[in-house]
DNA sequence: TAGGTATGAGACAGACCTGTCTCATCACTT
DNA sequence: AAGTGATGAGACAGGTCTGTCTCATACCTA
């Protein structure tokens, strides 16, 4: 028996496959070029996964873990519901800038998967609502709870624009103004203390 | 010679490969089945269009042209700079409910085509940015134009965002919430007449 | 009627796709 | 030392991909 429960080799494809993936696309990015990649047998990678399409789910899966774990970590250190909110689009203005930004995954993966009955398509909309309610508990601190459900749609939808602009090479003027944006929504919205 | 310049065939291939494009995605529909659906032999469309890419792009800038029409049209109904925003979004309501809206097609194209040198890549910039020069000559008749410019931007990722929010079957909230997002953000930038 | 043009039909090449199968090998545990 | 499970290497099947080529046919014009 291995001694982790989860192979090396299994993180090793995943890890692979998203950067394949993320360059170039799923569909344009074959298995054959994923394992050459990852240095890994055939056979390795369809034991680990029964077929791309899990694999790209796996992929998913593993993205949305980590983009939780490091807002887990910002919400840390920010205090008023703003401060908070203004850090994850500064985290977002990070990203953009990041050598290798290539626009969302997700927002990718809904792309090549338009249909709502397929897993990928299902992955995306999970994560996507985990990152709304995740804004939405922030603002329910200082908001009613179906404003902060409103409010929460609104900076969602900043933020995925604001990804698609920086993909398009505005990502200065993108982060700058959506969370201009996004701030003052929350100021008209806010309950005065 | 042809009577006509472009020819209909021409025509009816764009059109059919824009509905499996839409459907099922750029890389996962291939060019036998284009050809089949449309009734057209393979030679007669590789004549045409000399790759799939050129037919990509060929799809894409029609489909410009589609959208470009319509909002004209918009434009002539309509008074105020608040009301002719209100129309677009309204407008983004009403095709987010159509019978096979599947996304926008431009967005697909910009996660299959990440290349900033590719054809279809330089395609969808021509459109998102065409949309935005709307948008910012609309505001500018009530704000300075470097407000205006910003402004469009941050309406341009609200009606994007809304977009890929409708896709996962959030239409209503978004457009709701998108449109009024915008004509508070106008309302905040508007030089008082 | 003659000639030029667009098209149809389909074979074909060469590459790539996903997924399966076999057999050898390596490492670790008992 | 023996056995067990994960892995490596690669052939293989069956299909699909883009793009090319040939030849026949229909159509319009001069």
């Amino acid at each position: 028996m291995t001694p982790s429960p989860v192979s090396d080799k299994r993180q090793h494809v995943v890890e692979t496959a998203y950067a394949l993936f993320k360059r170039a696309g799923f569909h344009a990015t074959g298995i054959d070029r994923i394992i050459a990649e990852a240095d890994v047998a055939k056979m390795t990678m369809y034991r680990h996964f029964p077929s791309k399409d899990e694999l790209i789910v796996a992929v998913l899966d593993y993205r949305a873990r980590r983009f939780d774990e490091q807002l887990d970590q910002l919400a840390r250190e920010s205090m008023t519901p703003e401060q908070k909110i203004a850090k994850i689009f500064d985290w977002h203005g990070r990203w953009f800038r990041s050598p290798d930004f290539h626009g969302c995954l997700f927002a990718h993966a809904l792309a090549e998967f338009g249909d709502p009955q397929h897993a990928v398509f299902k992955a995306v909309a999970r994560q996507k609502d985990g990152f709304k309610q995740r804004m939405r508990s922030i603002l329910a601190q200082v908001m009613p709870r179906g404003r902060a459900e409103n409010v929460a749609a609104t900076l969602l939808m900043l933020i995925e624009g604001a990804t698609l602009m920086a993909q398009m090479g505005q990502a200065g003027t993108a982060l700058r103004e959506a969370r201009k944006a996004a701030l003052d929504i929350i100021a008209a919205s806010r309950r005065p203390q």
